[in-house]
DNA sequence: TATGAATGAGCTTTCATTCAT
DNA sequence: GATGAATGAAAGCTCATTCAT
């Protein structure tokens, strides 16, 4: 009983991805919090209702969009190093601690915002590969940690997974007490040369010399 | 016409601490998810409004019960050890590394939960120390490692900093794809020998031996 | 985050009945047309979500307003003859017409205009009596015949079941057409001795003499 | 870029007619409940929008539907012994009652559920004669009556509008109870020999021989 | 003429908060 | 202090209707 206008011109672009686009800008400013069905279409310049017309529910759009935003920040990041046996150890290992900053710092907070929220994700998990052996990133990184191993450029006793949950662990070690104090995303300041510090002792390890 | 019932059977106890009880039992049991008003009051068998009369408004009641509800977690895991030079530092790093993973277990799915509502969260900051070194745990185990490498049971060129991040960050990395998968804590299950492996890991290193 | 008002006097009246009183004016006036819960609050002059303190449900009240409009058309009515013997059968099965027309009258545009919305009458039926025999006016003119025929007052070979049906049928008969006319109910005229008419062939039947 | 498509097979059938077997086919099955145009529209395998090249409205539509779904019925049922004189009159008006009674059970859902949206029905009524003594079948039987009544095959005091009222009307009130209980129409059962048992009471009458 | 994406008022329902008692 | 009924904004979602194509 209300149509009218053909509103926002939003040249060619299929209006389902539009609504993906506003409800990941959305995400990614604020998180989880106040990201409501009208917001979206707010932010989207679409009508209340639009959404519907794509998508199942909120749900299935706030997916959506989380996997868009995961996407566009593993995009906007450097490469991972992921041939073994090209650079030096350290670089890469360097590499790796700058993308999970990086990459936590993005994502983090729509993450954490959402566990709140276990039907999207569970219907985010459902838009993903198996995932079942941790997440991709320390996925990656066991993955290039027992390749260099076989190359001889890792200790043969060192364990690999491990070493990947500490480094991967320590990214978000910096990052959520910041989320859980309230720190905006934009503020959290990382102490100059985290990287290089935690690859070398994750490298050469804490114990003393003789043992 | 309707007031003047204690209500439920408190025996002395200031409602307040009663109302905030209530509170961390349901932040317990479910996280932040459900985590109204109405809720807490039934909880606490009380009415509806009665939190008023004690506490600004919801985000303080449930500040309040998420300081008592990692209090309370803290209560109940065995102390750490603070004093350096007793016991091996092996066991006593697992000691962290137990201590970290029940806690988080414990408190991440609350404080994660929370992550949307920035007010809350603000509240319990202003509750807390300041804080401004990291978490309380970090911060132990940084104090910990410190007095160690003053009597020589770690490497004079460690970084305590740095591998306290490592540690505590890996017991991170252990729950929150879980979370961030929807499981239920509950059934989050830490792979055999953990903290053995995470703490041979920190300790030795994965550089090969002639490095 | 919006109270204030102590809005509407009521004077001691419980709310939940003020409600269902309302809903049952907007069901009697416009039948289930347009029956929305900010119709039924706007009706009730309180606020748009007071309905859910005190119902489970729409579906609910809906349901207790129905009934209560039953029982206020039931109420506005004279009393059946239900004792079979006094006064003469005639007139008592006038009685039974008259009786049911008003009521039909009175509840069939609520009752007809719910049958899109099952599960309203659905809790309508859980509220009521088995009612596994037709309904309460069909059973009591059937129990009535039943005990004339006993008396010898009607034929022994008449069917009190058949006749009933026939009788009440013919109230709806009168009815139902209008209501599919759109009629409003207040238009809708009763043919002058409608009743006498329906009686005597009810009681004489249509076959020639000598049959 | 999305237009053109005959869509459907619908070999020659002009689109509005196509429009109205759809409704018809969802008020047939059932009733008026989720009548939406979507869902109108999905039935008929066509666009949302078209219905609006074809009729000024929803309410139109519908009311087509509702006069195709009466006539369709009417089709299927056998055709209504309307030359008096042949045949018993008993099995005649048996007749009519298994008619009324299939009629009903058919048509009766569909109107009463319309009976909440007003315009519709009087979309209808404009469809359809001025029928203003009533509905068809009560019409035929009332002038079938009549024209026995003229040969004498009927008492010459038989009142034959009320005669017919009542017969019809109680096949109205075999069906509407169980409509009022949410019984799904396929559900609703004849007791044995309903029409038998009517057409006797009818015929003789209730009241004791002498009278 | 057919399409179907877009519109937006309106629906039911939830919930933090107030206040007369 | 304690009660809990009342408030009303705001949430997620539906659906009749329009109109550029």
């Amino acid at each position: 009983m209300t149509p009218r206008k053909p509103a926002a011109a939003r040249e060619g672009e299929p209006l389902s991805a539009h609504l993906v686009a506003a409800a990941e800008r959305l995400l990614a400013r604020h998180g989880a919090a106040g990201l409501t069905v009208r917001a979206i279409a707010r932010e989207a310049q679409v009508a209340d209702g639009v959404l519907y017309n794509h998508f199942a529910d909120k749900e299935e759009l706030i997916a959506l969009a989380l996997r868009a935003h995961v996407r566009s920040v593993e995009r906007s990041l450097p490469p991972l190093p992921t041939a073994a046996g090209s650079g030096t150890l350290e670089d890469n290992l360097r590499s790796y601690v700058g993308y999970g900053l990086a990459l936590h710092l993005a994502i983090l907070p729509a993450f954490a915002g959402l566990v709140a929220h276990p039907k999207i994700l569970h219907r985010f998990a459902e838009l993903s590969m198996p995932v079942e052996q941790g997440p991709p990133l320390r996925a990656a990184l066991t993955a290039y940690l027992r390749a260099e191993q076989a190359l001889g450029r890792l200790s043969p006793e060192a364990d690999p997974d491990a070493a990947a949950t500490m480094i991967v662990g320590a990214c978000h070690e910096l990052i959520l007490p910041h989320l859980f104090h309230g720190t905006p995303a934009a503020e959290i300041a990382v102490p100059p040369d985290f990287a290089g510090k935690l690859v070398a002792t994750c490298l050469r390890g804490i114990a003393p010399p003789g043992v």
